[in-house]
DNA sequence: ATCCTATTCTTGAATGATTCCAGAAAAGGT
DNA sequence: ACCTTTTCTGGAATCATTCAAGAATAGGAT
């Protein structure tokens, strides 16, 4: 059966034509969380044999209009995308690996919100990106999948 | 302009050696906060004459590592770098024009560090990005139309 | 069910930020 | 000053992403 929404009736809802490459786009996202476009669009292309890059782009970003997905870019990481949307969640990154994982609003949505000073910003998100090293990093004795390497003054 | 510290010997203090690009590069850093590599280049150039890119980005690069700056990197923006360093503080970023500014953490240092779950990662830094409308495109009329453009931030 | 048109997908190339490379120049300890 | 190490230059490479123009397709209307 269908997975968590109706991914058919999550398109119409959101006033998207279904195809199939979408369709592919909402089960690879589904299963893999976090993903980057090269990783959905392999995913995609177990699905449907072939399809282009750039389909997967167009995709996406017909997505992210439609609030479907929100897109991540973490520094130094290309750009991730996930279905969790609306929900103020925050996001926790290996500096090792790139592994992201979920983080919930620790202190309620409205305290996220407060800048101590805005500069006379009008504010409407806080995006909270914690750093750190995942226990698959850090159990890992030697450094041979560290691809990503980002140097950041420790705080 | 009495700089905060003696850029020479921030330099020195940092194990570099001292060059006229790496002060150009503190200097224009100590004037435009969170500027992106070109503009530091564009800077850098009124004070030395010519200057290559790639020394401009060298020099950052070094003084990433050596903890003398912070490298950031809002989603949709080019890096952008700061003097301001080991202090915890975050940014508010204009959606409209990229500008960038200062933030001093509301909570402390402790709390901003406190993810619900953690996910087994040892987490040593929050970074915190709030988005909003800068005072400056809020004041400016209907410009619904605008895309991102990129401007200079302004300080 | 078939046709029509807007929308989407494909291929291929362009762009922008950043990095890599090898040689030339310069900094600074001895 | 000399010499070694480090930095700077100019050019090309790389990666993620976007743009462009034509071909294919979905889905409402006929």
């Amino acid at each position: 059966m269908p997975t968590l929404t109706d991914p058919v009736a999550l398109l119409r809802d959101a006033g998207l034509r279904v195809t199939r490459p979408r369709l592919a786009v909402i089960d690879a996202l589904g299963r893999q969380p976090h993903a980057d476009v090269d990783s959905i669009a392999d995913a995609a292309r177990v699905e449907l044999g072939t399809v282009s890059t750039q389909a997967i782009y167009d995709v996406l970003k017909a997505f992210a209009t439609a609030g479907l997905v929100r897109r991540i870019e973490p520094a130094g990481s290309p750009a991730r995308f996930e279905l969790r949307v609306g929900d103020n969640h925050h996001h926790v990154v290996c500096r090792s690996c790139g592994a992201i994982a979920d983080v919930d609003c620790a202190h309620g949505s409205a305290p996220c919100l407060t800048a101590s000073n805005d500069h006379g910003f009008s504010i409407d998100e806080a995006e909270v990106t914690y750093w750190g090293i995942c226990p698959d990093c850090a159990a890992t004795p030697a450094h041979e999948s560290s691809i990503l390497i980002r140097e950041e003054p420790h705080a």
